[in-house]
DNA sequence: TATTGTTATACTCTATAACTATA
DNA sequence: TATAGTTATAGAGTATAACAATA
């Protein structure tokens, strides 16, 4: 049994989007299994260390997730030693850090994402990857 | 507190895609709200209705999700009445059909969801979404 | 009053493993 | 032996609602 994509959903461009979404993360996925940690978690791991001092809200609204996602999200990458709550700018707030440890365990998963983002754009050329990028940008109502 | 993307996310082309899903799923999901469907849901109908007698196991490949899955999505969707279950090209086997209120509804849902991809594709030309999807497309290892 | 973090709870989606009927 | 459907169970990931502390 196989089975075909009829021309309706050919024609969403939602739909091909997802299938490459899905392609992506799939590799993305298998990339960083060494480590033991999701895509998404290590982009919240990029974004701490590229934000130092963040709080967890602004962390949330940065990955479309509301604070208690976020928190939880925090418990795992504090309980694995990478991120640590500092006290915030009142006291009611955290600032997120890397630990050091984090530090360097970034820079090793990093490395191994952009691995798989690279084979896995390798069919297209620089120009036809920035296009894609323009492309990804305009969607949206603005 | 503003979070800013770093040069090292920015340059991931998963990270741009699955931004651009998050972007076109979140729009779809407001545009199929009236009908209590999510829109992998309504993928699952409008693949059985291009491939009228699948089978379970073929409908979740198709989805990227094991044959477990697939059999409690199939469940949703028959007890919404959308979808039956006949007998298949063995004994062990179901031949997914729509109903005729699965037929009726497909299209109100489906013009629901054109609408969102419309709106969120309006600021491409025809052109820049010919390109857009061909540019998809070359994603992968091949 | 509004905001941050937190906790408890629940829902969706998916997977694994085992079972059955059939092939 | 292999496959399709099924069932039970579990694990992510997310959300809502309520609460305390602070602003």
């Amino acid at each position: 049994m196989k089975i075909k994509e009829g021309t309706d959903l050919q024609a969403l461009i939602g739909y091909r989007i997802q299938k490459a979404d899905l392609l992506m993360v799939a590799d993305a996925r298998t990339a960083l299994s060494g480590f033991a940690l999701s895509p998404a978690k290590l982009t919240a791991l990029i974004l701490i260390r590229d934000n130092p001092g963040s709080d967890q809200t602004a962390l949330g609204r940065a990955l479309s997730i509301n604070r208690s996602s976020a928190m939880k999200l925090v418990n795992v990458l504090v309980d694995r030693g990478w991120v640590e709550r500092r006290p915030g700018r009142d006291l009611r707030t955290n600032a997120l850090h890397l630990t050091s440890v984090g530090e360097t365990q970034v820079i090793e998963m990093l490395d191994a994402l952009r691995q798989s983002d690279t084979r896995m754009t390798a069919q297209l050329s620089a120009e036809e990857i920035a296009t894609l990028v323009r492309l990804l940008g305009k969607l949206g109502t603005r």
